[in-house]
DNA sequence: TGCCTGCTTTGACGACTGTCGAATCAACGA
DNA sequence: TCGTTGATTCGACAGTCGTCAAAGCAGGCA
């Protein structure tokens, strides 16, 4: 058994330079279960393609599927593939609107994982 | 060829009542190089046992590999493999220090999806 | 020099992912 | 009712991922 050259600071006294950013991360520790929930919004934008997607689909009030398709090069199959994992996430929501299904961001999973990362808003 | 019911806003003008959060995501469809650039830091956040452990380093200025394993119930070959990523992302730095290996954030990385994600600070 | 400890790398394996093409479903129009 | 179009679902397949055990490496101690 070694010892440490020096041993960690707690959470509480973080008086080294590093960790410039406050953020919700910074805070403390996450518990396994909040991983458990937040992990898979990140699996759903940690894919290029539904990264655009979800980019696309924020820019827009909300954005029929036939308007997001052209800006990939990938079957129908597949679009839809992407879709319903963002979908399963959380992280949009759809509605068909006779032969059209349109697509709206949900806020709510955005501003899960915003909390996280976000820079802790000054009071 | 049907006719949309009603055709899209155009970006610039979001007057529905959806997209209540004004972040980075909303601000203008992501570029293919972007996307490329951004998703692999997301997926790198994908999976809860990586989460965990960026939260953990993110809330020490810097903690030993020997202060995380302990956290998880995987073989250390696991676990180095998992800070392997988080590294790769860029997520995260590390250093040996003797026989120890310290991590810390990287608040570049954090700072590029915190900025995508979080809502735009009022001027 | 040799051993011990902390950590990483390697090799292997099952599970999951991204993709396509084909089949299917839903809604509209003739 | 039937054909057409938008979108989803299904089946298959190559590639990637998460995991472990074992081997390897780096540094400290005797």
């Amino acid at each position: 058994m070694y010892v440490k050259i020096a041993d960690m600071s707690a959470p509480e006294t973080q008086s080294c330079d590093r960790v410039p950013v406050d953020c919700g991360l910074t805070a403390a520790p996450l518990s396994v279960v909040d991983a458990a929930r937040l992990a898979p919004v990140f699996k759903a934008l940690g894919d290029p393609v539904r990264l655009r997607m979800a980019s696309m689909i924020a820019a827009h009030p909300e954005i029929c599927v036939c308007d997001i398709a052209p800006a990939f090069e990938l079957s129908s199959g597949t679009i839809s593939h992407h879709l319903r994992l963002l979908r399963e996430a959380g992280l949009v929501g759809c509605e068909r609107r006779g032969t059209f299904v349109y697509y709206w961001i949900e806020p709510a999973a955005l501003a899960a994982v915003s909390d996280l990362l976000s820079v802790a808003q000054p009071a």
